[in-house]
Order: C-alpha cells, then sequence, then structure tokens
DNA sequence: AGGCTGGTAGTCAACTTTGACTAGCGAGGG
DNA sequence: CCCTCGCTAGTCAAAGTTGACTACCAGCCT
C-alpha cells in the first residue's frame, strides 16, 4: 500500500471539508513530506483518483479569496471512512519495512480507540517476529550459515531492523496502556490540523541535511 | 534514487552478459523481492530504459533454448559502470531511511575496495548523525515538547531508528576493519550470481509470512 | 505607475511501478 | 498420441510518482 491515500484520507476527515491546498498544509505540518513521498502531484492525484472512486466526495468551488485557480472541497464518504480505517488498521499492524507507513499509522492512531490500538499493536509484535522467522530461515542454506560471505550481512541488517522496531514497538505498547495520549471517545481530541490561515508552528519550509533530492 | 537500477547495474556487471530473466533470477537469489520492489516489470523496464540511455548495451538474440520468446542481452557500458558506483556509493552514504537501498548497497559493496567500503560506511555514521539533528529539531516547538502529543511518537520512532541504525553501521564498520569478506582488488571474489541452469540454493519461490502483497 | 516578490492553488508530461497476461517448449500421465 | 502442467522469457495497460510549470492576487519598492 502506499502511504498517500491514508494520509490524505486522515486529513480530509479531521477537518469534515477541505481543499487540496489545505490537505496540503497539513502534511508539511504532520512533517510527513519530510518522512514519506507526500509532495504536491502525488496529493492532488490521490484526491482525483479517490473521488473517482468514490472515497471522496468532490464540490466545484468558486475562485478562492486569496488569489490563485478555483479550488475543488473534498468530504469523506461513508466508504472512504471505511477505507480508511482499513487503511490504519493495516499501518499499525503489518510490519512491511516501509517506516513512511508507520509513521503515518502513529500520527493518526488516536482516531482509534485505545483497546482496539493496543491489539493492533501486539498484532504488530506477532507480525515482527513471523518476519524474522522467515528472514533467518531464507538466508541459511544447507551447508552452514557460513557459505553466505557478506550477503549475511544483509540478513543480518533486517533482524537487527526487527529486533529494534520489536524492542520500539513494546515500548509504545507500555505508554499508551500507561494512558498516555488522548484516544477516540476519551474527550477532546488533539487537534491535528491546521485551520484556515492558521500557520504551520514548527519550521515551515525549512530545510534539512540528509533530505537528499 | 530508486534500488532497481543498482540492482540490475549490478547484475548486469557480474555476469558480463546477461539476459533479463537471468537478472530476475540473480535479484531473487539475493533475496531482493523480499526487501525491494524488484518485481518482473520493473526489471524489464529499468533494463530497457538503461539501453536507451547508453547505460547498457543490448543485443539482439534469437529463440532461448529452452522455449519462450526471443531474449535479449545486455552489457554494461563504460557510462554503465560509472553510473553504477555512483549509485552503489549513494547506497552506502545515503541515510534516507530506505533500507532496500542499503541492503543492495550491502551486497554490492565487495565490488569497492576495502578502504572505501569503511570510508562511505564512516561517511554514513555523519550522515545519520545529521538527519537526527534535523528531526529533533524539526519536532520542537517553542512552548515546550509536551504540546507534541500523540506526534511526538513519530519523531521518537525516526529518532530510534536512526541510533540503532547508527549502532548497526558502527557493528559492520568493526567487522569489515577486522578483514571480514574479500572486496576488490583482494583475490578470488566472493561469486554472486548464478550460473545459467544453476538453481537457487537458498528456498527458491517459497512464500513468506508477512509478505504482505 | 510599473515591476518584483511571495503566497495560493493547482496542472501536466515524463517516468516508474504494478499485476495480470501471453506464448513457446519439454516432461510426464493416461 | 495428446493434453495438461510448469518453466522460460517477456509484454502491456493502468496506476502512481516526480518535478517543473502556470495563473492569479496582494503588498512592497522605487
Amino acid at each position: 500500500m502506499s502511504v498517500i491515500r491514508l494520509l490524505v484520507l486522515g486529513a480530509v476527515r479531521q477537518h469534515g471539508r477541505a481543499h487540496g491546498y489545505q490537505v496540503r498544509n497539513d502534511l508539511e505540518y504532520w512533517g510527513a513530506h519530510e518522512w514519506s513521498n507526500a509532495k504536491p502531484g502525488s496529493i492532488y492525484h490521490a484526491l482525483k483518483q479517490m473521488a473517482k472512486q468514490g472515497l471522496l466526495h468532490a464540490h466545484e468551488i468558486a475562485p478562492s479569496t486569496a488569489g490563485g485557480p478555483p479550488r475543488t472541497e473534498y468530504e469523506i464518504t461513508e466508504q472512504g471512512a471505511e477505507e480508511y480505517f482499513r487503511l490504519l488498521r493495516e499501518a499499525l499492524t503489518s510490519y512491511d519495512q516501509k517506516p513512511d507507513v508507520l509513521s503515518a499509522g502513529l500520527g493518526l492512531m488516536v482516531d482509534l480507540e485505545r483497546a482496539e490500538a493496543l491489539a493492533l499493536l501486539e498484532q504488530r509484535m506477532r507480525a515482527i517476529g513471523e518476519w524474522r522467522k522467515a528472514v533467518t530461515e531464507y538466508y541459511t542454506p544447507e551447508d552452514g550459515p557460513g557459505q553466505l560471505g557478506h550477503i549475511g550481512e544483509i540478513m543480518d541488517f533486517w533482524v537487527h531492523s526487527a529486533d529494534t522496531g520489536a524492542e520500539w514497538t513494546r515500548s509504545l505498547i507500555e505508554r499508551i496502556r500507561g494512558g498516555a495520549y488522548t484516544f477516540a471517545g476519551e474527550g477532546e481530541p488533539f487537534v491535528g490540523v491546521l485551520a484556515e490561515g492558521e500557520e504551520n508552528p514548527y519550521g515551515t519550509g525549512k530545510r534539512h541535511p540528509g533530505d537528499d533530492d
């Protein structure tokens, strides 16, 4: 799965009704341009595609108040909300080595209830375990592991990633179980989007070393 | 950068001359279908594209000995070799959170000399440090880190990844410095491709849990 | 008054990725 | 003998991604 749909659905859903530029700003607010491929082209494409597929409903709107071309506002449909939760659950449980997917899941997990988030993360722990087992088995030649040479480093790297990923997931589970954060149905939700005209309190537009264009 | 070009160039280069299906088998042999998006379509596309760009030279060949359509054999050009080493160096130094890129770099690093591989990995350590600094700075609001809520978990996750990634890179440097593996110019190289007709000694075609199609 | 800059909002062509499909041949079973 | 199965080798359309580009307005500078 690509992370774009999850992020876009999450943003539109939190706004209730949003146009592309607003979604774009939310994703930047979340830092998604740093850790995912959330670029304007991808975002607008995802909006159109999901509108075509009935996950979003598009309203054509007159030219904006602040210059620029006419904009389209989107609302999430019931079908879209279903898809949103499907993607969100998958992002939290599956261990697919795509850190951007997990990051998106973390940012949006509070749309679930605490108990479900915990259950999904426990499932994630099991998925990591299975992945680890599969990797070690794949890279075990019949005539002993010495035959692997430097190729064994690939396996070692993946195993190390799985182990540290599991360790981190475990610590997250502890924090959530200990009462951290406000999940669905627990009162005032954390405000995760920017209101119209509000500016990003984090460093908008800053460049970072390692961006690596 | 996409990892496909690096993998394909590496495979063709080790063969001297190879057709698409051979490359495809090598990548499966390396386990690349597990940890990267190396699928038939991508591989054939990369071959054609790089031939068009002069990185590979294509020979049209009569129908194969073992059934199937006529196949095309490729050789790497001088320009292609340059591009290969550029990509390989980048894969080892840059910390872009794409574990498939590092994996490919690990599998192919022995095409470099030991001293250079070490220098590149040291550079990688510095890149990780910079990335870590950038992430913590981006996610630090003026009024204290308490304002972040669950969004802080995203940062924590990235910082944890950077730290464990650095730790692993450090250990790899130790192993290489300690004399592990055979690098370029150190005699008999490790054989990293399958000869015509040789079968994959690892579990060909095995399914793994977590494959997650 | 004219021009330059910067923010708003989005389009587009080129490229890459994906997954399903094709077509030829040999081996083995009935 | 013929028919299906599986392997060899690859094509293709649809979808996703990228980076450069457009057009409009407001404010500022000169």
